[in-house]
DNA sequence: TACAATAGTTGTAGCCAACAACCATCATGG
DNA sequence: CCATGATGGTTGTTGGCTACAACTATTGTA
């Protein structure tokens, strides 16, 4: 793996990032509603029930953003908190039908457009294309620093 | 490709932008600036001297953005801004010696990071994910809507 | 010389995220 | 049974990133 390589990698890695994130974000694609809120909707529809810690843990974000996040899905009725009764601390978060509609209506802008995406790509390079971004999702660290010292070679304070 | 291969290519997708985007943030990678200060510093540093302008088409940002986002850089002395002395309307945006050493110090920690990386990955893979990556990379449109109707199938009002 | 185009900046607003502090509810040990 | 600690969430606050609209200054041009 030369410099060249890594070099150009990065730069991938860069454009992938700002176009992902760019197009994910604001994009019809959603349904109306924002990245944040899809996140949280198709990661509850995943689990057709969940709570702020589990949807902490699996998204990776903090409880108290969640809790905001959900708070708007609540509020433009597309999921419900409902307490538990025997663990009166703990809320259930659930799809409400509404939200289920958002759900499908999600699932079918993002299919059509990955289809159209892949229209794109000449039809030898679609298993590269998948099997290559389900490599690099795998490798990549879940959360924060990990995956050996490399990174952390530069203790800065941020500023 | 399937409904399941596309599925599952979406869900690699939504994990890619977390990843990516989680971690390309707040790492020291970035040698104690911040994301967006990283691609700004890396754009003024390919193109060796910048505008605004240039940068916003760049980067595909609005220019009310670049322009504060190089506030930050000047006011930490990673760039410098001077008017262009035939187009007075026009502003050079160059790296200091100061911001050369942070360029440097962000590719070193991302060649590391990215080698780091590719240690993960048997040697027989390496090059599907980055041919697959650049695959991708390029025919991600460029910016918001494009890539033909198929994503503004539902133009719902964004609320 | 008026009018339009160009280059940037500033005002304002919204989303997203984190951290810290907090409240409410269990769970447990004495 | 109560004090203490752990757990599940929410609120207060702050900060970054972004966009849109409105504005200034400078050029270009009819």
């Amino acid at each position: 793996m030369d410099g060249q390589t890594i070099q150009q990698f990065r730069k991938t890695m860069r454009i992938l990032e700002r176009k992902l994130s760019e197009l994910l974000k604001n994009d019809p694609v959603c349904c109306g509603v924002t990245m944040a809120q899809c996140h949280v909707l198709l990661a509850t529809e995943e689990k057709n029930r969940t709570t702020v810690t589990e949807l902490s843990a699996e998204l990776e974000l903090d409880k108290s953003t969640l809790s905001r996040t959900i708070d708007g899905l609540v509020s433009i009725g597309l999921v419900s908190r409902e307490t538990d009764a025997r663990n009166r601390r703990s809320q259930h978060i659930c799809l409400t039908s509404q939200g289920e509609k958002v759900v499908t209506c999600i699932n079918e802008q993002w299919n059509g457009y990955c289809e159209s995406l892949f229209c794109l790509i000449p039809e030898a390079k679609h298993a590269t294309v998948t099997e290559g971004m389900a490599v690099l999702a795998n490798v990549l660290p879940s959360s924060g620093r990990c995956c050996d010292a490399k990174i952390s070679g530069k203790e800065q304070k941020k500023q």
